[in-house]
DNA sequence: ATGTCTTTGTGAACGCGTGCACAAAGATGG
DNA sequence: CCATCTTTGTGCACGCGTTCACAAAGACAT
């Protein structure tokens, strides 16, 4: 009975903890400020607040990669960013495809933080055939009947899926048939995928829905406890708010540590 | 000494536990697509292979809810749309302003996700004076400056910044200062917020560095391992991938339980 | 060289989330 | 009214992630 195939050996890919994986881009990032700012040397206590994490966290999580910081002293910034761009993977070329190219997908080809990273959009592929040929963020769009042709021609491994749901499922099938391992899904379904295939998943409408209940729970908590609170501007009592889940937020660095450009910038 | 301010009473919020939050819309989604197709009941396993996790972790989120189920028949279809609708605040209307008209901005006011969960696009502003009247998604285009006199005449609590980076903690401090108390950041930016303001991050470049993580692991596997394996083209030996950590991802289902939009749709 | 001071690296405890397995509940049929 | 069968709801155990707290390590000054 029960679900089936359960049996999970270990999440933790080589000794590293996904949470802790999950982290490192954050870590990066900061890093790569720092970097360009020229300074030599960060402290634990530096580098989490400028993270937005807990000190302790982000030394526990160094520590799964090796002993690369020096008592009394800190992490060298340079050697920090190359070993962990290295961990990430982010030392080789990505090829990654975008396919369906609306609104999202223009956004994502014009990202970029993908280039800075070591990803490279190799091709925009879009069902629409008045899109073929058309340049989006100076990268022709192809038409889906290459998507096969442009993944082995390229050695895709990494796909991003930006179209309608409907479509979804159909457009990750052929990704993975010809050859795809990762995926970025930003449709909102459920992706059925083969073992070993990655799916990562993006859902705006879920983000939203999650600050929502926060909302009307802060909303709720106000009402039937306070009393006299005239508008709903000012600060609301003290509350333990800050919604730490999937991934650690604010409530820490202040000083933007980083020159990027957000999703897309409005240029 | 250590970091300072600690103590965090409890995350959970009135019971619900983080987690189980996150996972409502997944159900709500699964749900309204039954409910389209007019099924009136569901068994939690019928219900968590829609929704891509394991029914005893999905019978164990409802029973934090109530006992909304019938043993020997499953779940009600609509009466469950409602109650998770109401649990996470859809029941009500929430005015969200998108701060930064860019790329993503703009995919975002298109987003038909939001209408049909709640929420709705009160207004677009961006710095931009150019911008300035110009309707995106049928909706004009307000300047910055107008900000606090928008929150304010709407109400808005929930914010999104679209902004590039170095704007984004500011427009966060005006927005906050005018009364929202709930933000979706889409800047790659550690955002600095006083006690009783949620923040929820979106960073696409980091969910791509994830997967370039484990897209470097499975070939590294591949290659200390097997010895013939020619292309990178078919499915990898076997594995344990299937990335889930913040959210669960594909693994079941199949079928897209959806008539929704993606981010965005291509028109 | 020795002492002091800073900061790392980690052992250990704790809490949350997940999954199993089963008893209780109700539907359904005789 | 009773028996059987299905499916929920949950007690329990386990494992991962987080945090604390401190010993070890090294820099730096004297």
């Amino acid at each position: 009975m029960a679900t089936g195939r359960n049996h999970r050996p270990a999440t933790r890919s080589r000794g590293i903890p996904e949470a802790t994986v999950a982290r490192l881009p954050l870590y990066l990032r900061a890093l790569t400020a720092l970097s360009e700012r020229s300074v030599p040397t960060v402290s634990s206590e530096e580098l989490a607040a400028a993270a937005g994490v807990n000190s302790a966290k982000l030394r526990k999580d160094f520590s799964y990669l090796g002993s690369y910081g020096t008592r009394g002293v800190g992490y060298d910034v340079e050697y920090l960013v190359y070993q962990i761009s290295r961990e990430l993977g982010l030392t080789q070329d990505w090829p990654v495809v975008i396919v369906g190219i609306g609104n999202l997908g223009a956004a994502l080809a014009n990202y970029g933080g993908f280039a800075s990273r070591g990803f490279r959009v190799a091709a925009l592929i879009d069902a629409d055939p008045t899109m073929a040929g058309k340049p989006v963020a100076g990268i022709p769009v192809q038409h889906t009947d290459e998507l096969e042709k442009i993944i082995n021609d390229n050695g895709v491994s990494i796909g991003v899926i930006a179209t309608p749901a409907g479509a979804a499922q159909q457009v990750c099938d052929r990704l993975v048939a010809a050859g795809v391992t990762s995926i970025l899904n930003f449709a909102p379904t459920v992706l059925s995928v083969p073992d070993g295939v990655d799916v990562r998943k993006v859902d705006l409408s879920i983000e939203l829905q999650i600050l929502a209940f926060h909302e009307q729970r802060k909303a709720g908590e106000e009402s039937e406890a306070a009393a006299g609170a005239p508008a709903p501007a000012a600060a609301t009592p003290a509350a333990t708010a800050q919604t730490e889940n999937a991934g650690p937020d604010a409530a820490a660095g202040r000083k933007g540590p980083d020159g990027d450009m957000p999703a897309v910038m409005p240029a």
